[in-house]
DNA sequence: GCGCTATAAGCATATATCTGCCTATTGACG
DNA sequence: CGTCAATAGGCAGATATATGCTTATAGCGC
């Protein structure tokens, strides 16, 4: 659907979002299907259809150097019985990224406040 | 459905089949999806529902002792970029078991033989 | 022979990632 | 401002294994 040069897309900016809250917390990292079962619950049923699309922003997150990832040990997918995770964490320039989207949202917001005041 | 018993329900039997078969070959493993393809293509489009089906007669098996397993090495699986596979052998047993039911399964054949040799 | 019950089979879904193919949308450009 | 093209989204399925829940069936006892 054509993207505007630099731009993020909402689902990019959820991604980046919840793993910037994650870095917060104790671990940092989290795998696509986690992210997936976030994004479904909270977004009130987005659907990803069989997560294709998850995957595939979690990709162009990765190659714009957004987020960076690596294969979890198989040795620990294998002792916990399921399939091995790719383990994502937010990138510095990521970080950067949604800030300088928080804030180009913000603007027009303090726009509003100023005018509430005015009246 | 109610099972006679030690007796071997016919996926059963094609199961320990192919896997006497492949004892003649190279590796003499094999793994469920594998063992699943198998059966879609040969025997006519038998759904075994998502595999639930296979994946229980192969454990039905284990348990028996005619088919015994291992898990592969998580490193393989993980350097093939696809979900571990857990392979399984016939064991001795297993064999002993197909040998039987093959055996009683001629009996009528050659009690047919008989007959036209004598009409 | 008939009904009861044990159990296999079917259906669905979980776990986790990925790709192909088609459609829808949207930015860009004339 | 309308059309074109790039790309995101949706659908489907591959790779592997496994479990919960319901339904069908077959053996066994009466």
């Amino acid at each position: 659907m054509r993207r505007k040069a630099g731009a993020l897309l909402s689902i990019e900016i959820g991604i980046l979002q919840a793993g910037i809250a994650l870095l917060r917390g104790s671990d940092a990292e989290f795998h696509g299907y986690a992210m997936a079962r976030e994004i479904r619950d909270q977004e009130g049923a987005r659907s990803l259809t069989a997560h294709g699309t998850l995957y595939r922003a979690l990709e162009r997150l990765e190659v714009r150097g957004l987020l960076a990832s690596r294969w979890e040990d198989p040795e620990i997918a294998a002792a916990e019985e399921r399939p091995r995770r790719r383990m994502y964490r937010v990138t510095a320039e990521g970080e950067a990224a949604v800030q300088a989207v928080a804030e180009s949202a913000q603007e027009p917001a303090k726009a509003l406040k100023r005018g509430l005041a005015a009246s």
